[in-house]
DNA sequence: TTTAGGG
DNA sequence: CCCTAAA
């Protein structure tokens, strides 16, 4: 009996990166009159495309990413697990630090390191990048980025030195009690002056408008639980803006920053950053204070709650904040809220349509639960957690609103008639992001609030089962997922938890070691909503490779086996899909290098693709020349 | 359901 | 990726 013990992993929490965009304005403006009959849609539409509008902004980041990671390299940082993880990830927290010391922020805040923090030491971890900017909706968008799942540890004092966790077997007892949590739920109030807080920055820049994200949680009585802990910790963690990042030296566009639109266009917008002095940083530091006041900023002892696990990154030159939230599930009581305050001086006098100004409060994610036993690799609970996460997700979002804390249910009602009509800040208004199809389960020990649960349940596909006994194709699937890891991704600060009563849950049975791909189940099949596009997943080069060998092997016409053979386990890509993308690689492999776009393929298999392609249409060619000449 | 192709 | 005729 080598260990049948289950383990259960609380995976409820995603950090949800958010990219306030310092050029476009947060406002939601939503006619109050219904105009059509698809009205009522049409509000919410709005809704979910601004808060792909926070969530957009991926190129970017990524770009200032690869600064950042120059000169890391440059500085010889010594990485201890490089091949592990990207170094992207790791650089983050170089950077960070590096920001801690040079702004003396600890000092002033009373920071602590995170090494201090409990639950930091051992972490699971999703984070996102939007890697591709076409999709239609920006949640889409960032959800159909490239998502990571790994596991750190922070070996020590210095936020610098964090190992990945590498495939080893998990212990009943050893990394696995790490991940628990042992702290009460988190009660924790970001809140801020929220045009004061980064006023120094975003006058900095063309735009007024600045963004605060708060995070609230509930306690059991429903009250809103300030702890200046994180606002102390966000304000702090900042990565030093790269000195030569104006210099567009590293910049692939000299300055410029692309944009993709979704059409496929590309333009390019003067890049407006402006490199922040030291003495600004102070003066912004000095701002951050905490007065104490009513305004959410009373102190909250638990430092060592692991709840703090937010961190908020902000290039300033770039006018970007970024705020990573760690979504602890706990129910429904917890909330991001991300409130945009629009400095506009100039309310059009003469506008005369009656518009409500709303201001996306909080969107709430789902969460999570992992059953893994304790024979499973880290590498296949990374790989479940992944394949989880993007079920849930790639299932699509939506939004949900909540009023006064109750779920506004009747898409048919006007704006009017809900009581939404009043300008945003009165009607307590706020946004949750939801599964498209989950399951709605009321948990035992939770009615208050009025808000329901939305958790989705997996089970196990009885097919994949069988890969493990495919070695050739189990490592195909391999090789295909492989490539999570080396996805480049957002600074990972993350937590996980064990959460028992978790209302989401996979199973996943060790079976060597390999990703067990998990469906989800369908409860109600609520169809009677309009079929949301599929959100874009791009293929990775080794879902390529994948799936030249499997043609190869097979060739062309045969796309079912193909997916069985080469993509079994991946339950987005179905053998149209693999149909299709077959049909751009060998249109890729025939126009030029520079007219191709995304992730590019490696030559060598386009070869492979066109010598494939080459041989099928002759074949096809005979067989239509032995036809007609019979 | 699966293939094959256009959109 | 979607849609769908045709097999």
């Amino acid at each position: 009996m080598v260990s049948q013990t289950r383990l259960e992993y609380g995976f409820i929490g995603y950090q949800v990166p958010v990219f306030p965009r310092a050029s476009r304005s947060a406002r939601v403006r939503v006619p109050i009159r219904k105009k059509s009959g698809n009205n009522e849609k049409h509000a919410f539409e709005i809704l979910v495309s601004v808060a792909g509008d926070f969530l957009q902004e991926g190129e970017t980041f990524n770009r200032v990413l690869k600064e950042q990671e120059d000169e890391i390299q440059s500085s010889k940082c010594n990485l201890s697990d490089k091949e592990t993880y990207n170094e992207k990830t790791l650089s983050g927290y170089h950077q960070i630090r590096t920001v801690n010391k040079f702004s003396h922020a600890p000092d002033q805040f009373n920071l602590k390191p995170y090494s201090s923090l409990k639950g930091f030491d051992k972490l699971a971890n999703v984070s996102g990048r939007n890697a591709n900017h076409s999709s239609e909706l920006g949640i889409s968008s960032l959800i159909s980025g490239e998502f990571s799942v790994g596991q750190f540890e922070d070996a020590g004092a210095e936020l610098s030195i964090i190992q990945t966790v590498k495939s080893e077997t998990l212990q009943p007892t050893g990394s696995l009690d790490a991940l628990e949590m042992d702290c009460k739920p988190p009660h924790y109030f970001c809140s801020g002056s929220k045009t004061s807080l980064f006023k120094d920055w975003t006058t900095l820049g063309p735009s007024r408008r600045s963004d605060t994200i708060e995070t609230v949680s509930r306690d059991d009585n429903g009250n809103y639980m300030a702890d200046q802990r994180i606002k102390n910790l966000s304000s702090s963690r900042r990565w030093r803006v790269s000195p030569n990042l104006n210099g567009g030296a590293s910049f692939r566009n000299d300055g410029k920053r692309r944009k993709i639109f979704h059409d496929g266009r590309t333009s390019y917008s003067r890049q407006r950053s402006k490199r922040i002095s030291p003495l600004k940083r102070r003066d912004f530091f000095n701002q951050c204070r905490f007065s104490g006041s009513d305004r959410g900023f009373q102190l909250d002892d638990r430092f060592n709650s692991a709840a703090d696990k937010i961190v908020q990154v902000q290039f300033g030159c770039q006018l970007l904040l970024f705020v990573y939230f760690l979504l602890f599930g706990f129910r429904d009581r917890f909330t991001i809220r991300v409130a945009s305050s629009v400095a506009s001086p100039h309310p059009h006098p003469g506008s005369r349509d009656r518009n409500v100004k709303l201001r996306i409060k909080s969107f709430k994610v789902p969460e999570l639960l992992v059953e893994i036993p304790t024979t499973a690799t880290v590498g296949s609970l990374k790989r479940s957690v992944m394949e989880a996460v993007t079920t849930v997700l790639g299932d699509g979002l939506h939004v949900g609103i909540l009023l006064q804390g109750k779920k506004v249910r009747d898409d048919s009602k006007t704006l009017i008639q809900t009581g939404i009509s009043r300008d945003g800040k009165h009607c307590n208004l706020g946004f949750m992001l939801e599964p498209r199809h989950a399951q709605i389960k009321l948990p035992r020990c939770l009615g208050e609030q009025g808000i329901t649960s939305h958790a989705t349940s997996f089970t196990l596909d009885p097919r994949t089962s069988s890969i493990s006994l495919d070695p050739p194709v189990a490592g195909c699937i391999n090789g295909a997922q492989r490539d999570h890891h080396l996805v480049p991704s957002l600074p990972n600060i993350s937590a996980s938890t064990t959460l028992p009563n978790s209302q989401s849950r996979v199973s996943v049975p060790a079976i060597s070691g390999e990703a067990l791909a998990v469906v989800p189940i369908h409860h109600r099949a609520g169809r009677r909503e309009f079929v949301q596009r599929r959100i874009r997943r791009p293929f990775s080069v080794s879902e390529v490779e994948a799936l030249v060998q499997a043609v190869e092997k097979l060739g062309t016409g045969r796309w079912r086996d193909v997916k069985l053979r080469a993509f079994d386990n991946a339950k987005h890509r179905t053998y149209v899909d693999l149909k299709d993308k077959w049909k751009t690689l060998v249109h890729t492999a025939r126009i030029s290098p520079q007219q191709r776009r995304g992730e590019p393929v490696p030559q060598e298999l386009l070869d492979r693709v066109l010598a494939v392609h080459a041989y099928r249409s002759q074949q096809q060619a005979k067989q239509q020349q032995l036809k007609s000449g019979v």
